[in-house]
DNA sequence: AAAGATGTTGCAAC
DNA sequence: GGTTGCAACATCTT
């Protein structure tokens, strides 16, 4: 679920009631959505405060000062929800951080258990980070590095767009509504992209996320930010679960197929083969 | 009621 | 490099 939109809003409303607050004590109740390197442990955070929360791609990351990281991935179906230690725990909470003595919690939850909380040292952190797992940021990237990215890319661009090593932060939702507003088929090679199309998508790719951030997130299933409020760019989905439907645009009934092993909505029409 | 689909990603196999 | 299929798991839809 979480794509670049839903992450950043997440991190954006935890941020406020999570920075300079220590951690109390941390209660692990599915042990496996914790991951270290063999180093470290939730042990290693009790007592320490969070210095800094940021979004990279569709991790959260939070730093301690200065000696670990907390990188979290919520995957398909994971939240992160600030509570009050009184209100009562929902089902498929699976890891919960008191902060300040237990004035607060945030609660992490799962319903589908793929997400995971990842414990790294500030070393750990840098290297992955600096690895070729990631690529740049949709929204930071310039102009002439996305195209000079694109450049040489086999493959359907739908592909390329959703590979994280590609751009870090774009998922299914989002691939299917920038590619509806630039007019491209999802099933294009990209480098046949014209540099004129190559273009209108890094505008369409910015100013899709831009908005979709600004309405906090397409809640199309399970979404919520840290206070379990839902966003509400699925209003303004073109594309993404309207097949059959018709085209806002233009009418034609959206088609939806599969490309590289993933749902995606098109309007055949605004968005021809070529 | 069983089968298929669901926003992610890492891996194996080709 | 590129692709496909599958796995992780719970829940909802067909």
């Amino acid at each position: 679920m979480p794509e670049l939109p839903e992450v950043e809003t997440i991190v954006r409303s935890l941020r406020p009631h999570i920075l300079g607050r220590k951690v109390s004590e941390i209660k692990v109740l599915l042990p496996k959505i914790i991951h270290t390197e063999g180093l470290g442990s939730t042990e290693d955070l009790i007592g320490q405060t969070i210095t800094n929360i940021f979004r990279w791609g569709k991790n959260i990351v939070l730093e301690f000062s200065p000696n670990w990281y907390v990188r979290i991935h919520l995957k398909m179906t994971g939240q992160l929800l600030v509570s009050l230690p009184e209100e009562p725990i929902p089902k498929h909470t699976h890891v919960i951080f008191s902060l300040d003595g237990g004035k607060i919690e945030v609660r992490y939850r799962d319903i589908r258990q793929f997400g995971y909380i990842h414990i790294m040292t500030a070393g750990e952190w840098k290297k992955w980070r600096d690895g070729n797992f990631v690529g740049p940021d949709p929204l930071e990237i310039s102009l002439p590095s996305f195209l000079a990215r694109l450049a040489g890319k086999r493959g359907k661009i739908k592909s390329v767009l959703l590979n994280q090593a590609f751009l870090r932060g774009l998922g299914n939702i989002y691939v299917d509504e920038i590619l509806h507003q630039a007019k491209i088929h999802p099933e294009s090679s990209a480098d046949h992209l014209s540099t004129e199309e190559a273009t209108t998508l890094y505008q369409k790719m910015q100013q899709v996320l831009q908005a979709a951030i600004w309405h906090q997130g397409s809640s199309v299933s399970d979404y919520v930010d840290s206070s379990g409020k839902q966003g509400e760019y699925q209003y303004y989905h073109q594309v993404y679960g309207r097949a059959n439907l018709p085209c806002r645009q233009c009418g034609t009934r959206i088609e939806r197929i599969r490309v590289s092993g993933r749902s995606t909505c098109f309007c055949p029409k605004c968005q021809r083969r070529r």
